[in-house]
RNA sequence: CGGGAUGUAGCGCAGUCUGGUUAGCGCGUUUGACUGGGGGUCAAAAGGUCGGAGGUUCGAAUCCUCUCAUCCCGACCA
């Protein structure tokens, strides 16, 4: 491709809306543009990035006999009700009506519509397993886009279900699928991508697994232990804390007018947060309340807290719920709730520890050495805890490190969250009708392009791995009016496309600092210069990106030379 | 959805507080000349609903009201 005529300028400025570097990047390098919050166009070296992580994809998952389908992003609304998604997802599910006044939507994921395809498709345990996958467009209508192509509305994402006839069946292929994933974001370039065990949260079903790619901008936090055999999110992390008992001193009821929160408390008695007990109430959506009691240090963490009580939808519960249970917020005791009226769960820093302080269920007045054993005995014992920087891993017992992490695919065990509503079912052996076992694997195209990026990167932009570069070859041609410059470099352009090299090739005739730095804008892994200075001795340059100095070559060799180093760096990295 | 910020040429900004002719600057773009290894120099040129609507005023980019958009923090997040 020649620069002249390449579509997508530079911009040497960073754009004011962008703050992450992937996102001033892919804007200044002529990758992307924005077109709306959240809803990008890509330009020609954007699309071949793209393409190209979309190929690796498309490998993995033949190679795991994945068979590509094409869904529709426009779905009837019908199929969501089946499922019970039109009603349970809120408004980041893009609804509207077409001209008939039929409800429809944009598809934000399509474990819908890939039921109604295969319960259309496959009736006998003899099809089973199988799996389908698509590269599609998803539409999101998220409250808050952000970070470019990071949180996008509109955005491709590899879509994957497979379905299988038994259990056993998907936890096999489950982990096979596991390790094609870890294949794909190895060989896509990403240097720090680490494979979790998270919370399946409202998708359902009882395993998943996030791979997140370590980045500083990434929304999600991600515990790791210095060894890195412990991984896990912020939702599922547990850690290994020790709590010391004391001798228990007889409860005591003690005054703290207005004093309502934790920190008041502490500080009016004299004493730490670590010696208090904290209430949190949360309303199930039966509207049942549960009364949740962890140390005044810590937090409850939600996602523990729903799996320990099997409920899906959690909230903070009003003050009004809180007093029509007849505890008092702000002062709520464990020690005087109805357990026919509401449900305890004490997190294990709260039975582990002594003598702490809790509300005595009265305005202004609180309880000194509650100790659980004593006081409380009747009620659920769990980990409910956020585990927080430097806790203990539960493994090694190391202290464990937090990072920010940028979730680039994610796969669930659905098992039959999805087939059961919608009647996704086969005969068995016997004859009988069951409901198929699903999994389903999530890839997002376009953040991972910008989580390589992230990952890799100088001053000047970004340096692509030379297995999604847009282009393997840069070829600047310096001075082209001058003493056959333009006739080597057109040569030399010629003979890499022969030998099937991709090459970006500037022919602009700017300035060398110019198309030096557009050249390092553009991060293509290796860069080649003809000009008069080493053509003088038919020589020329060849420099690798990211990485000091440069060599040069001579020039009837260069082709093959540089041809073979582009394939056996790619032959290397696959 | 709560809090904050910003909308002026393709991009980045100044001007707004304190209203006053033809609204500026840098980069980019076009033309010409010189120059030629890390964003060069000179000359000329094109390019503007000052986000939008309403209002105040002799007069509004500037003051007031409403509105839209974009970004940031938080909530939310298959």
């Amino acid at each position: 491709m020649r620069m002249s005529k390449l579509v997508g300028r530079k911009i040497k400025e960073d754009p004011k809306d962008a703050v992450t570097t992937s996102h001033k990047f892919l804007i200044r390098g002529g990758y992307i543009r924005p077109v709306s919050a959240g809803i990008h166009s890509l330009l020609p070296l954007g699309k071949r990035i793209v393409r190209k992580i979309e190929a690796i994809i498309r490998e993995e998952m033949d190679a795991v006999e994945g068979q590509e389908v094409l869904m529709p992003v426009v779905l009837p609304a019908e199929l969501w009700v089946e499922s019970g998604r039109l009603e349970s997802i809120g408004s980041e599910l893009l609804r509207f009506k077409d001209r008939n006044d039929k409800n429809m939507l944009l598809a934000m994921t399509h474990e819908e519509a890939v039921c109604h395809l295969v319960r259309t498709e496959v009736n006998s345990y003899k099809q089973l397993p199988l799996m389908v996958y698509q590269i599609q467009t998803k539409y999101r209508d998220e409250a808050r886009p952000r970070a470019g192509m990071i949180r996008a509305r509109e955005f491709t994402m590899k879509d994957a279900y497979s379905f299988h006839a038994d259990q056993e069946c998907l936890d096999t292929y489950y982990d096979r699928v596991l390790q094609a994933y870890e294949r794909i974001f190895q060989r896509v370039g990403l240097k720090n991508c680490v494979t979790i065990e998270s919370d399946p949260g409202m998708m359902g079903g009882d395993t998943s697994h996030e791979f997140m790619a370590l980045a500083d901008c990434g929304e999600d936090v991600v515990f790791i232990s210095p060894d890195g055999s412990y991984k896990a999110n912020r939702e599922v992390a547990v850690a290994k804390c020790e709590f010391k008992k004391e001798e228990s001193l007889p409860l005591e009821k003690v005054a703290t007018p207005g004093m309502k929160t934790i920190g008041e408390v502490a500080e009016f008695l004299n004493l730490k947060p670590e010696n208090t007990g904290k209430a949190v109430f949360f309303q199930e959506a039966s509207g049942d309340l549960i009364f949740a009691m962890i140390r005044g240090d810590l937090e409850v963490n939600e996602a523990k807290l729903r799996k320990i009580i099997a409920s899906a939808e959690l909230v903070h519960a009003s003050d009004e719920a809180i007093l029509a249970s007849g505890a008092v917020p702000g002062y709520a005791s464990p020690l005087s709730l109805d357990p026919a009226k509401i449900k305890i769960v004490v997190d294990r820093s709260v039975a582990e520890c002594s003598n702490l302080v809790v509300g005595a269920n009265e305005s202004g007045c609180h309880y000194k050495n509650f100790n659980f054993d004593r006081d409380l005995s009747d009620a659920q014992v769990a980990d409910i805890a956020m585990v927080r920087e430097g806790d203990p891993c539960p493994l090694t017992g190391e202290p464990l490190k937090m990072r920010r992490g940028i979730e680039v695919g994610n796969i669930f065990k659905l098992g039959t969250k999805y087939s059961a509503p919608m009647n996704c079912s086969f005969l068995d052996q016997n004859g009988k009708s069951r409901n198929m076992i699903m999994g389903c694997y999530g890839i997002g195209v376009g953040r991972t392009m910008a989580s390589v990026l992230e990952q890799s990167h100088d001053k000047w932009g970004p340096i692509w791995p030379i297995s999604i570069a847009p282009y393997h070859v840069h070829l600047c041609s310096l001075n082209p009016k001058k003493e056959g410059v333009a006739a080597a470099a057109d040569k030399i352009y010629a003979d890499l496309l022969e030998k099937g090299v991709e090459v970006l090739y500037d022919d602009r005739g700017e300035k060398a600092g110019f198309m030096f730095n557009d050249a390092d804008l553009t991060g293509i892994p290796y860069r080649l210069t003809v000009s008069p200075k080493t053509l003088s001795s038919s020589q020329i340059e060849l420099k690798t990106r990211g990485a000091e100095g440069s060599s040069v070559i001579d020039l009837d060799a260069a082709a093959t030379i540089v041809a073979n180093t582009v394939f056996d760096t790619l032959k290397k990295k696959s």
